[in-house]
DNA sequence: CGGTATCCGACAGGATACTG
DNA sequence: CAGTATCCTGTCGGATACCG
């Protein structure tokens, strides 16, 4: 038991993914990636169509924590909040934009797989 | 509401992610990608140590319908049944084999702006 | 504007027992 | 050997209401 834990938490590629396989991560690294320059946390939400407010901090939050987002505060009336992606944000971008391509491009195989696996008849009860 | 519903649905990089982003599903085809050959159930259970049969099955099922793994019964007494990946997997399983590569790269900066992040002190309460 | 707090339903995933 | 079936718990994510 214990083997499988220093397993799982020592595997990078889990601490990577469980961070970005949240529903909204993908989504707002992609908009702060494709945007001119930082964005404010109600533009993200508009451009997050559905994104509920507790979700969109939720979500801002871990990406700041492991660094791949930075969060600025200006003080001022009514507050300014602008969010960005950091240099590792950006490396992590562009690896999920390869996935992305892969995706757009095998996507379709996937789904007819998808689609073949559930429509197969049972196997014969050999009656 | 629904423009996130089909905005989400559509996006193809969620229908890949969204398969490989459970517990063992990385693991899985890692092991697989990683072996010389096909692997049997229980040969797959003793590399992943700790998973349970109820979970190693369901994901094997899931990587089945999306086409990333083959199953191949033979009818025996005792049953043989040998897992292998697919041309569509070994693809999946090199992209995120360069993920894997840049987690390790990355993984302690991470875990740095983690831990900075979680220590880092309250905003004096300006007495 | 940019949050926090609370409640709640759905589902992932683990433990356990049984089967062809 | 390679599964199914059942139960149970924790976490994710949505709705709603309130705050500096």
């Amino acid at each position: 038991m214990d083997t499988v834990q220093s397993y799982l938490h020592a595997c990078p590629a889990r601490t990577v993914l469980t961070t970005l396989a949240n529903k909204w991560t993908l989504l707002v690294l992609a908009s702060l990636r494709n945007s001119d320059g930082p964005l404010r946390f109600n533009e993200l939400r508009r451009r997050l169509n559905g994104v509920t407010q507790k979700m969109l901090t939720q979500t801002l939050r871990a990406l700041e924590r492991d660094g791949l987002v930075s969060r600025t505060v200006y003080p001022t009336v009514p507050p300014r909040v602008e969010y960005a992606v950091t240099t590792l944000g950006a490396e992590v971008g562009d690896l999920f934009h390869s996935l992305g391509e892969w995706s757009e491009q095998h996507v379709d195989e996937i789904l007819a797989a998808r689609k073949a696996f559930d429509e197969r008849p049972e196997p014969a009860p050999l009656a």
